[in-house]
DNA sequence: CGGGCTTTTAACACGATCTTCATAATCAGC
DNA sequence: GCTGATTATGAAGATCGTGTTAAAAGCCCG
């Protein structure tokens, strides 16, 4: 059994100490940074399981940091569970509206700490378990978001992590049309700073892998691109 | 709230009375056949909000009668999910060539087959609200932005971007005559260095495609176009 | 640091679309 | 009906958007 790991961002010392003591007694890998920049980056190179994120980090950034990692598509999966310091509750709600997942109130205790993050664990699991995690099936083409794989015509077809987010994306809105900016900011992420075309270059990889059912990716010439869907709406 | 119904089309008695369990410890109210002619009349009768279908009827019709439900207009929008043993993976994709929704193989667990029917339901309704958002329906011509497509008596007429958008602002504005240089500043951009005139072509091809309804954009002498805002002749 | 993979950029060609222009049709006032 | 002004039409050239390819730039893992 792999150990979970986990990103810490915590300012005051002693409570990073005593978070990552207690994390660490349980068995998890434990990694932690002191200020939002470095946490970010920390998140985004090892792709931990979850994160423990105070949410008054100098500067007050913490929810900077929360929104941000839940606007990247990479990061967007990752649990994210709130330290707040007590009476701030009204920040607590700001947190949660920036979709952290829990949080746990300063003080508490390591036994409240850790029961929060089995929790938030275990049912990110249990998500994937069952097979509650999105799976999307259009036209004999099957994507499993939670397995991340897919499949056309019954033969799976292995996709990138771009081209998968890409074809999921377009997918789960069949017939929305998308520009291609607005394809660059759910895919590519909220601040790339990337050329427009670069979708197109990601669309027909897709559509090569796609083969046979290439043309599901429906070109809207001075638009944008499309999942086709058949069905007509009634009127 | 009300209920969901559900039809379940299952020949294995068990394996019947398993869903049939599940699915009412959940809310949902089920009703149940073990063979295709009989489930088909079923659906046809009830107008479930979705249907559980074996793909191994005794017959092998259980194709057949995804087929058949699908093909029907009545029933076409009636999502399917396939219920298909393991190693059947051929038959899926055949199941999914006939238009199932989703499927689930068995054996699965009483939870996987809830997730699914939730999903699929909730998949369902989700379409339904966004799809009623940017549409404009004016005498027999229905303008969907999100989609950005256009049909004029049912049929649907492509458009190319500058069309639409053309078609699609005076639309928005009924009624109200805009000079051309107005559209052109709405239309092309605010500082479109284009003749006057090209307005006018672009009303010609959209007249054009319009077909039976083109008189919906006038002509107002001496000053510019219009969309028609009192209803023409019905059909 | 090197090697394989993914993502991004750049460049070209082709076709679709936009624009212009010349001409025909229509309109309004006399 | 005639006349001058305005709009519709058709066709030709200019422009723009996309598909495609190749190569550069990142990235990860050992």
């Amino acid at each position: 059994m792999q150990r979970e790991k986990i990103v810490v961002i915590e300012d005051e010392s002693d409570i990073l100490e005593l978070i990552q003591y207690n994390l660490k007694r349980e068995g998890y890998s434990v990694l932690t940074s002191t200020n939002g920049e470095e946490g970010l980056d920390l998140v985004r190179r090892e792709n931990p399981d979850l994160v423990l994120l105070d949410l008054m980090l100098p500067g007050r950034d913490g929810i900077e940091v929360c929104k941000r990692l839940k606007s990247d598509p990479v990061s967007r999966n990752i649990p994210i569970v709130m330290v707040t310091a007590k009476g701030e509750e009204s920040e607590v709600v700001l947190g949660l509206g920036v979709g952290a997942d829990d949080y746990v109130t300063k003080p508490f205790s390591p036994k409240e700490l850790m029961a929060r993050v089995n929790a938030v664990l275990r049912r990110g699991q249990l998500k994937d378990e069952q097979g509650e995690g999105e799976r999307i099936v259009r036209d004999k083409i099957v994507i499993d978001a939670a397995r991340h794989e897919v499949t056309v015509d019954g033969d799976p077809v292995t996709f990138t992590a771009t081209e998968f987010r890409l074809l999921h994306f377009l997918a789960a809105h069949p017939g929305r049309v998308f520009k291609r900016d607005q394809l660059l900011n759910r895919v590519i992420g909220e601040d790339a700073f990337v050329h427009d075309r670069n979708i197109d270059v990601h669309v027909r990889s897709i559509r090569k892998k796609l083969n046979r059912r290439r043309d599901v990716i429906e070109t809207i010439r001075g638009v944008g691109y499309r999942f086709r869907d058949r069905q007509g709406a009634p009127v």
